[in-house]
DNA sequence: CCCTGATTCGC
DNA sequence: GCGAATCAGG
């Protein structure tokens, strides 16, 4: 791979919305992470967000533009942030997940009421399975392994860490398992167990 | 360990 | 110019 006009166009967009050079290198394809970061250097679009806090960007204020040679303008980078795409919805797995919904109703985390806040009027919810759809084992593994739960933020999850999440997302009473998930998986073991379900087992239990 | 960017240097 | 290897760090 070389870098054409239009890779080196994605890669600069990308880096000034603050991606780091292996998300940049992967929506590339064809470059490692170093690559890009060579890259970076030699077009001198180094020094990023200069010093201090990284992740979130520090430019929603209209600071003046002090230094020359912008990288990429307020304007234009939150268009590009726009272009972001939003989380896709969660297809159900052939094997009859179960709604992480469940989880607070087995931790006893204040199942009910919901905030009907987040909840928009005039949607429908989905069918919301009960207590009992889930094995008593899966059960007790869950409220064991969240005791232990890292309990990390959305920003925080990566393609190997447990999403599920955990405590009402309403509040700040609210983050995700975070614990390793097995390669390919999207929740921990013990998440996995009660995500993951034979249908008959749940039809069984069903009262 | 997972990850980050920075630098060097043979190609 | 390129980027793997390496370094330094969270």
């Amino acid at each position: 791979m070389s870098w054409t006009d239009e890779r080196v166009e994605t890669l600069t967009k990308m880096w000034a919305d603050g991606q780091s050079a292996s998300q940049i290198a992967k929506e590339l394809g064809g470059v490692t992470r170093n690559a890009v970061i060579g890259k970076v250097h030699r077009l001198g679009l180094s020094n990023r967000v200069a010093g201090g806090a990284e992740k979130e960007e520090a430019e929603a204020s209209s600071a003046a533009p002090v230094r020359e040679e912008p990288v990429v303008r307020p304007v234009e980078a939150a268009a590009v942030r726009t272009e972001v795409k939003p989380a896709a919805p969660t297809p159900r797995p052939a094997s009859a997940p179960v709604n992480p919904k469940m989880a607070q109703v087995v931790n006893n985390v204040t199942p009910l009421p919901l905030r009907k806040s987040i909840v928009p009027a005039g949607q429908p919810l989905p069918p919301q399975p009960s207590a009992n759809e889930i094995s008593p084992e899966a059960l007790a593994s869950v409220r064991e392994v969240e005791k232990h739960a890292k309990r990390i933020s959305l920003m925080e999850l990566t393609e190997r860490t447990c999403k599920w999440p955990i405590g009402d997302p309403a509040t700040e009473d609210f983050w995700f398992c975070g614990l390793p998930s097995a390669t390919g998986k999207p929740y921990c073991d013990a998440h996995v167990g009660v995500a993951f379900q034979p249908m008959s087992a749940r039809r069984d239990r069903r009262r």
